[in-house]
DNA sequence: TCATTTATATATCGATCACTACAGAAAGGA
DNA sequence: TCCTTTCTGTAGTGATCGATATATAAATGA
């Protein structure tokens, strides 16, 4: 037994190494720089060389970083659902009844969609993200779960909004949620293909007038 | 001047040539084949490696009858088109009232969507098309015409629809036929989810309210 | 100073990509 | 039969894919 093999393990989280050469880079604006490659042309038709060349690193250092595509991709759809999709879900958790949240979903969706910020892809990430059917099995799955967030969350406002008495308890949950995420996703389509925030904000008036049938609110 | 060049111009048409060896394939069925996989796996994802394999050929068979990758997925394009896209509008140009057309629209959207046909991919090929954004320009063009085209026909029966004193001329067409889109849209990414036909039929429903809501309509 | 550790830059790796050169096979026309 | 035409099978083109081996640079600890 001499040296122990001591695997060497490069430093891929987020905190500094407390020896050898310190990182050239800033991880986090890479990884944001990654985000948005992976949003706007999807996991398979970004490759590694529009990664290093956008960020401006060369291949080792990105794999030192961050292990490998997959890997990377995988904090890319965190660091979206931290910094985007967050702020798109603020006011439907602060809002007072269901019917508020869900209102404010939809118009936040619109705006968000539509180049609220600053040169960022049009629509949803996670929405728009087809890896699934591209072969990669478990990131597929990994985002077929994040697009499953929002008919949970909408369904589960619901439930309590039923529990308060916003709703009467015949109203059917299920299909009212699935409703709201098949506009809101609809609106990733339509946002990616160019239309303006107004335009998605009339859509969200119309779903709202047929969530307002279904749930029989009196404006 | 020695023999003239003639070029030899291989044969990519449906006609079959009129002398030379004759093709051992069907052209009509490798056709449907290529079709179902850039259906399935879109355009990047699907190899021409998966397409000679899963029709039976060699790649140079392939490029003799359909030319190039891009031009056999504006072929298959077409195909989807006459073959699937067609069979869910033709109700819609049927119906007698704009609201009739409508709702069998969505309503055979959702049949369609979810496995009517055998083993065919959920979800409309044109609608989950992201070639645009894997940087193949024209082909991304195109589909987005494509989608375009959902929009136009929903317009085009509520402008007859308001012709006809199916509404007032108040109603609100744009936003009306573009809430429409949405929700087809937003089925298609629900059906590759896995969403069932009565689920999204449940859809279809409520976004017929709104619908009611927005025309007017007393049932 | 010098060993250890970690990151970087250069130069690849084998695999796969879309595509094709080439020669032989299979048809019709003469 | 022989020529022309067109398709097929083999084998490969250069380019790019994701990922890495190697050597060196830059930091800390002793």
């Amino acid at each position: 037994m001499q040296k122990s093999p001591k695997t060497p393990q490069t430093q891929k989280s987020t905190t500094p190494a407390l020896r050898g050469r310190p990182r050239a880079f800033d991880r986090e604006a890479a990884l944001a720089q990654a985000t948005r490659l992976f949003w706007h042309k999807g996991y398979e038709a970004t490759s590694i060389s529009d990664l290093t060349e956008a960020i401006g690193i060369g291949s080792p250092s990105l794999y030192a970083a961050f292990g490998s595509k997959e890997a990377l991709y995988v904090e890319a759809l965190h660091y979206y659902g931290d910094h985007y999709q967050a702020l798109v879900w603020a006011r439907f958790f602060s809002a007072g009844t269901a019917r508020e949240s869900v209102e404010s979903l939809l118009l936040d969706a619109a705006a968000t969609m539509t180049g609220c910020h600053n040169d960022m892809p049009r629509g949803c990430m996670v929405t728009l993200s087809s890896v699934g059917s591209e072969g990669h099995t478990e990131l597929g799955e990994l985002v077929r779960l994040g697009r499953a967030v929002a008919f949970d969350r909408v369904e589960a406002r619901l439930r309590s909004g039923v529990a308060e008495g916003e709703f009467p308890d015949s109203v059917d949950v299920p299909s009212l949620a699935r409703f709201i995420q098949t506009v809101q996703s609809g609106m990733s389509l339509l946002a990616r293909d160019g239309a303006s925030r107004a335009e998605l904000e009339a859509v969200a008036e119309v779903a709202m007038l047929g969530w307002d049938a279904r749930t029989g609110y009196r404006a």
